[in-house]
This record gives structure tokens, sequence and C-alpha cells, in this order.
DNA sequence: TTTAGCACTCTCCTGATTAGAGTGCAAAAC
DNA sequence: GTTTTGCACTCTAATCAGGAGAGTGCTAAA
């Protein structure tokens, strides 16, 4: 009988070895020996024997010494096999299902309901949470309202696609009376309510050329006053983070100039950022081990991610960040479950 | 001649000692020795009057060695009389102050201004930087908008005081037209604008009681409305803090224990809103050292806040925070005139 | 193919030693 | 009386050696 269908070749009893001390290890977070994986088996081996297969495993790139003496850690390319082939995904309780249920009732704004998920994941893995914005390529416009403040400033509200609000305070020439700015703000949501911003921004620029022919005073105060309310809306906070502190419990990162160096990146955001969005047209719960997600701060990190999405297109990714001894059995359906509820959550906002 | 009016009755030459050895102490993090000092300081002294002296300052309580055989280091009370009788404050430069203005200029939304504000006290300290959010005490309210979601959702819009925004999601039991909605902001409007929140709540209660009489659909409708909108407005976050990794390359801090229960104290925000509150009906700069404050967790470190008014009316407080040993002499101009400038870039918004 | 035996390696802990820094005190110098 | 010198003393931090413990790899036996 040949050995079937392995990655790499390896006998089922190897593997069995394998998957064992990937467990103990992530379990203990010392290096496993044979001595120690002998006892912790169901089958019958002698630490001799246990070794001759670790060394196997270790030529293969499955595993690795830290040195001599000590026992073996999973490499990057281990958690891989484990994590692909071996792993074996819990089952979540229903309390913990529950508990995020309730977390993630809508029924406040968005931006509030996404920082709770971030907190959600965190708390409820004890690793850092972390949720990506909904991605508004398609940004359009609900509705947008002036609300006059002292002197020539006035208060401009857009409502953008369901319940995204962003609000800036423009200056005018003028002083205009409320009747003024309610007359300019319903002619720009009769003009504009439905349309996307970049549509909208190049009709204003159309406009305003025309300005000089037209002299209606509402449509001109209207219009100035879009420009200045529509040209440089600023973006957004790209993703919310929560428990970063969780990651400070962990051993494997507890140097404090690593942990600068992670935080740091995490308030930066770019690297972060980039590694979000290669998720962000994958179908499931994607994991990043280690140096695999290619940025340096993340080494000795696994990034456990999902899109989300309602209505089959996706909007935003989330997921939480730990080490990559990590208990991916109950991560993984942490986050897979999260990712589906907060789509169903954001599903009745449309 | 009697010692005149030192604290403790200290000569001037004791005076000069204990400050240079404190500036020593903050420039280098070591603790200093007679040697040292004796080549430190103008005067010619010979180590073992320097000994003598610092045994004197010791008794008093201003120094304290960490051993026998290590110099000494400045107690909290030592801090406190460095700060409060010794220190020269710095004037800062122009290219500083110019910053801090460039970045303090107002014209975006007020949150976002607070958060400049946190990130510019961070960057020019390389500390913490913590600006607490505009005490309002005093909620009035300006304007309130409905905006129709699907189904039976509605958003509704609260613009406070000037320029605050509160959103929020509530269900209604049928759905509106968007005229009924006006009709119903436009009399909310009408009957509230101006009125600050707890008079709101209460009138609406009444309101609420009289409704069996009243038939005006509007007003029921408007009402209903505004009960779900005013009654559980969420507390804001209470300030914004930034630059918090800064505080990880202080080396009193260099602990991940220690670091851990900062920054966890951090987002619970209850010690250090506690803290800040004490300082708002303080005039200008004020300082806690290090077991001052209260909190275990700011062992070792210092706050320098500062109130920031308009008008003459306080309205939050912003500071730094950082370890004992800070550059004061540069810190506290720093915050003092970030809270005046902060002050008149929200004038701008009265 | 598996196991037992064994020499070997590496870490970690302990204890001893030493160099260095700094102190405190007593006696001498100013 | 104040300042300095000289000196014994203390404490830390660094270095080194030695031993225990854990684990390995290899060889030879089962």
């Amino acid at each position: 009988m040949p050995q079937t269908t392995n990655p790499h070749q390896l006998s089922e009893r190897s593997l069995y070895l394998f998957k064992s001390l990937v467990e103990h290890f992530i379990a203990d977070g010392q290096p496993v020996g044979s001595r120690t994986l002998a006892r912790d088996i169901e089958l019958e081996l002698s630490p001799a024997t246990i070794r001759n297969i670790m060394a196997d495993l270790e030529d293969i790139g499955l595993l690795h010494s830290p040195h001599t003496s000590a026992g073996r850690i999973p490499t990057v390319k281990g958690y891989r096999l484990f994590v692909d082939s071996l792993l074996r995904v819990h089952q979540l309780n229903s309390r913990e299902i529950e508990r995020i249920a309730e977390e993630l009732n809508p029924g406040q704004d968005k931006q509030a309901l996404l920082k709770r998920t971030s907190n959600i994941l965190s708390e409820i893995t004890r690793l850092a949470g972390v949720v990506m914005l909904p991605r508004t390529e398609q940004q359009s416009l609900k509705r947008v309202e002036f609300v006059s403040l002292t002197d020539n400033r006035i208060l401009v509200i857009l409502v953008i696609n369901e319940s995204e609000i962003q609000n800036r305070i423009i200056h005018t020439a003028r002083i205009y009376t409320p009747s003024e700015l309610q007359q300019a703000s319903n002619y720009l949501n009769d003009m504009f309510a439905g349309k996307d911003l970049p549509t909208i921004r190049s009709e204003i620029l159309k406009e305003l050329k025309r300005m000089k022919e037209n002299v209606n005073q509402i449509m001109q105060t209207a219009i100035e006053m879009a420009q200045q309310a529509f040209m440089n809306i600023e973006p957004r906070d790209d993703y919310v983070l929560a428990g970063q502190t969780n990651l400070m419990d962990v051993a494997e990162l507890c140097d404090v100039e690593r942990l600068k160096k992670l935080f740091d990146s995490f308030n930066q955001k770019r690297d972060i950022l980039h590694l979000l969005e290669q998720s962000i047209h994958a179908k499931g719960v994607q994991i990043f081990i280690g140096e695999e997600a290619g940025y340096d701060v993340l080494d000795n990190c696994s990034v456990v991610i999902s899109p989300y999405e309602v209505e089959g297109q996706i909007l935003g990714v989330l997921g939480v960040i730990g080490p990559t001894r990590m208990h991916y059995e109950r991560v993984i359906p942490i986050v897979d479950i999260t990712a589906k509820m907060l789509g169903s959550a954001l599903n009745s906002y449309n």
C-alpha cells in the first residue's frame, strides 16, 4: 500500500506524532522533547523511535530545534501543514455564540458596531482583534444637511450609503439664513441624492463652469457650498483594533523592542492594511503564519482573517492577530462565525 | 544672615547641588554619585563635601539611594521641590510653536481637532499625549434631523452645542415618508432647539403623558421618535490618547508587566479620567509626580496637564504622560502653549 | 524496524570571585 | 568650623567554573 495522499509522503504515524507535537507546543510553549512526546501520545513508542521520526520531520523542514539539547518546535512550514491538513476545528459552544450575537446586535451606528466587533473578537480570543471598515469603493450620497453655526461657518452633514456619517465645517463668504440653507440642501438633495461621490464631484465642477450663465441665487449658493463640502472628503480610519495589550501577555513577544515595533505598525496601519486587503477577495477564513505575511514586524505572529459580506458582496475583512502559537482550532471558528454574524448584522442596515 | 526663604532651610549651595543632581539624573537616567557631580558642577568642591551634603539631602527626603554603592536619585518630594522652586522653564523655539499652530488650525470637525492636538503633543514631547474632550455638562441641542433608512429604521442626527454630532439608529412601528420625517424634525427643532438635554428629556416625558388627549399625528410621531432618540445618549469617549508607544522607549518603564498595566488603565480610562478631572478647575499647568497622583499604575510616571479654555470658561484638560524623569523644562511650556492654542482654535467654533 | 545504551551537547542554575563604584567616618588640613 | 584626605566597608554587576537536567545522535542489539 503506498503512502497515499499525504503531503511530503509522510506516514500516518509521522503525521500523528507531528500533530501531537504541535498541539503540545501550542499548549505549553516549551520545545517538545522525545520523552515528553512519548508519554503524551496514545501509541506505545520509545523516545528513541520518536527521535528518529523527529529527525526526519526536521529534515523535511517541519520542525526545528532552538539548540541541541532542547526539544523541537514547529517551523512556519510546520504550522502551515498543521493548519491546512491536520487541524480539527472545534465547535464553538453555544454560550460563546450567544455572547457574540449579543454584542453584534445592530441598532447602533455602524462605526460603533465595528468597534464592538473588534472588541468582542479580542476578548473572546484573548488576542488582538481587528476589523477593517467596509470598503466604500461605492460611496453614494444619501442626504446632505446644513446647520449654520456662528458667523459664517456652516456645519455640513453628509449621510453616505446607509448610516455612515461625515461632517465638516465650511466657511462661506456671507452669512446665510436657516431657510436659505434649507433651500440649498433641498436643492442638493434633489440633485445628488443616490449618486456616488465621484459622480457628484464631477457634476459639481460642471455646474461651476456653467454658473456664469445662470443667476439663480439658490443654486449658486448650493453649488458653492457643495464644492467645499464634497471636494476633500477625508479618508476615514481604515480599521479598528482592540485588545492590543493582550499581546503583551504572550511569552514569545515579551520583548519591549518587538512589541513597540508591532504596536507602531498597528498605529501606522500601512502594513496591516496591505495584509488585510489581500484577503478582501478571498473566500472564508485565511491564515498568515509568521513570515508568510511578508512583514518583519509580524514575525512570530499569525493573522487569522475572514472577509465579511452582505448579500454576497464583500464589505471588509475582520480577524485576529496573535502569536503563531495560538489555539487555531478555537480562533478559526470564532473568526469565521464573527464574520458571518457581522455580515448579517450589517445586512439589516440595507 | 539667616538662610532666608529656602524651603527646608537649605543653603544656596545645597540647592544648587541638588538642582545639578536632578538635572544630571534627568539627562542620564543613572544614579548620580559624588564624584560625578563634583566633575559636573561649577563650584570647586571635593567629592567628600558633596557626599556630606547629599547625606543631608537624603535625610530631608529629597534624595534616595537604590543601594549603598549606587549614586543618588531624586525622590518624589525631590522632584516636587525641583519642579516648584528650582526649574527654569525653557522658551519654546519658534519652529515648535509654528508646528503646533499649523497642526491646530480649526476648520475640521472638533473631534478631529482634539485628536490632532493629542498627536502633536505626543510627537513634540516624545511622550504620550492626552486630550480630554470638552466637558459638556451643558449639552444644548442645536438641531435634530431624521434620515429614513430602509424598512422602519431611521437615522437620527443630533447636533449638540456647536459642531458636536451624535447619531443613532432608531426603529419605528411603521414606515414614515421623508416629508413626515421632515415635519417631525421641524416640529422638534421648533420645540427643543437651544434647550439642554436634561430639559428636553423631561419635556419629552411630559408630552408623552399628555399624549392621550392630543391626537395630532405629527406631534405624536415626533415625540415618539424623540423619546427613542434622546433617552439613552451614549456617553462619548472621554479622552483621546496618542503616542502610547513612546512610553515603551523609556528605560524606567521598560518592563512588560508594568507597561501592560499602564496601557490597560489607559484603555479603561477610569483612573486617568479621575486624574484629569482633578485639574478641570485648576489654573495653568499642573504636575503630578509619581505616586502623588494616587494611582499605582502611574508609579514612576509624571503627568503634566493644563486646562484649556474658551473665553474664560474651562472646556477640558490636556497634557502628557511620561516618566518622572522627563524634561520638565521643555514639557511644561509645550503643554502650556498647546492648551492656549487649542483654546483659541476652539474659540473660532463659537 | 524498533529499542536500549551511551557519549555528547547545550542550557540553566548556583556559588565564588573580582572589579568598580560609591559610601561613611575619622582624622588631618585649611 | 568647614573642607578635604584616607581608608575601610558595602553593594552591584560581570565573569567563571561546576554540576544538574534535558535532550540529542549514533551504534549495536533485540
